[in-house]
DNA sequence: TAGTTAGTGTAAGTCTCGCTTACAGTATGT
DNA sequence: ACATACTGTAAGCGAGACTTACACTAACTA
């Protein structure tokens, strides 16, 4: 058969499909919705002309026609990942890697996304600062670095990784937390976390419709990674994004007061060194962090 | 690595493009422009983060990553385009396939199409009738066939082929064969081969906006087959569709007369038995005699 | 056997991304 | 130096992969 009408993401659709024999399960794995996996499905056994799968138990049978294809997809399909994951083995992606984040989305996100990374580049050494300084002129140069704001730096390559956008949060032991998304008025009955050097608070305010707080507590601290240690302690409400929380939503740490966001002032940029000295390792990362910035965001 | 996140395109414009060490070959034979390849292939380098190519010389060079490329994906392909193609060695691509067409494509393009099939499905056996009664009552009914006009037919299953649309041909023999694309009004000088029952040339000439024809020779044959046959016997000008007579333009037998055409005044379609009893290897016929067609009407 | 849950089928509409077009740039041959 | 043959790349288009939404069917539960 000529490469050229190989129908390849029927296959892998078939293949996912053909492994569990259940397609929601298999959109899982792909990512897709279950339909997607369906059309695929038919379009391959109609460009065949045969069934692939007998639909009339669950869950569903490979034909012997299927079977047979389930073997050469896998086979192949495997052949490939292999080759991929060796090239990802080589030089290419071994040695040091160093990494410098602010502290922002340095201190939880960025720590998870490298923990993914490592695992699936076990020959790179990760060395990783967190820097509020995210200038870069005073460092030996990173390989990945990560800022905040504005991005323009002698010789280095930008791409925006993305913004982020803040909501009040607070330990799940406030009083507060126990009613969903309550009114944001009895939240200024609560001590206001403030960062230093922003002003989410009273934007966040301000895109609610309620008054600035008058006579309410407030506390500062300087850096979110303090705020947000405060807000887990009980210590009162503070701002935060997602990134930096959506571990600590998850495992019920935080709780979060609302929907009404208001976006950061600025995004946040990834910078490596220009093309000619950018590692494909670091360049590896940066794909990985897009995807994973991106999928926070989806949610 | 996840199923999901190789890229399956990429991978196969990298193969195309590896083996012959250049672009344009390469998109040839996947049937796309190099502009494609190009493409695909820095999508795949970028995903890497890793050169593919060494692209001083020429013909391009592999790198070595390239090199262990190469050899994973084409064994990974090999592994899947064999499987595909046992599938279709099977009892389902077996067996005796009963085909009646109408004479005006079967006769010269569908023979062409036959050709390549069965190359493809070595095991099929083709047992094709031409027949300008295109109901299919009165036959045992065929496996697949391809009427004109209206195709409405109890029970059968029925997709459109396509339409065609006519243009003056004639043996290159003829003196007006000469110039290429003569003024109508020099045709009428030659003898106007007619078909039964159909008003093409009239509606030919009234497209072009000259006036009808009166005293010019015409002879009138009864069947789109024997019109052309008299037309390469150098008889006059016949009226021909492209797929009907583009191995005889190719091959020099005929010469194309005017670029304007008049619409065939029905549509081709393809018949089968229904769902339950269309046999797959009916329906392979089906997609290639489509994707055939589609390519003539899109040269 | 009726209700419930988990899954599949499928039509309609959306949007991504693979592709083409068009042109500039760069090797190789004469 | 010119011609030829190929590659690189930006801009824009369109097919088709995908999502959404709902109908439907199988398999459990009681």
């Amino acid at each position: 058969m000529k490469r050229s009408r190989i129908p390849l993401h029927a296959l892998r659709a078939f293949e996912a499909a053909a492994e569990t024999g259940n397609l929601t399960r298999a959109a899982e794995t792909l990512g897709v919705t279950h339909a997607a996996i369906s059309y695929q499905i038919r379009l391959l056994e109609d460009h065949l002309g045969l069934a692939l799968f007998e639909r009339r138990m669950r869950p569903m049978q490979l034909t012997d026609a299927g079977q047979r294809l389930l073997e050469g997809t896998r086979g192949g399909f495997d052949r490939i990942a292999h080759c991929l994951d060796d090239l990802k083995e080589e030089e290419d992606y071994a040695g040091e890697l160093s990494v410098v984040s602010v502290p922002g989305l340095g201190g939880n996100w960025l720590t998870s996304v490298l923990g993914e990374y490592v695992s699936q580049f076990p020959k790179v050494t990760v060395r990783m600062i967190t820097s509020p300084w995210h200038r870069q002129t005073e460092f030996e140069p990173s390989d990945f670095s990560i800022v905040y704001g504005s991005a323009e730096q002698s010789g280095r390559r930008v791409t925006l990784l993305g913004q982020t956008s803040f909501f009040p949060v607070c330990s799940p032991s406030l009083p507060i937390a126990g009613n969903r998304y309550p009114d944001p008025r009895d939240m200024l009955n609560y001590t206001l976390i403030h960062e230093y050097n922003t002003d989410t608070w009273s934007r966040w305010y301000m895109a609610c419709g309620v008054e600035p707080f008058a006579g309410t507590r407030r506390i500062y601290f300087d850096g979110a990674h303090l705020t947000l240690h405060a807000a887990r302690a009980g210590t009162g409400i503070a701002m935060a994004d997602l990134p930096t929380v959506a571990a600590d939503l998850k495992e019920g740490r935080l709780v979060r007061l609302s929907d009404l966001t208001v976006p950061a002032t600025h995004p946040y940029y990834i910078t490596t060194p220009p093309l000619g000295r950018l590692k494909p390792a670091a360049k590896a990362l940066e794909d990985l962090a897009v995807r994973r910035f991106r999928q926070i965001e989806a949610e």
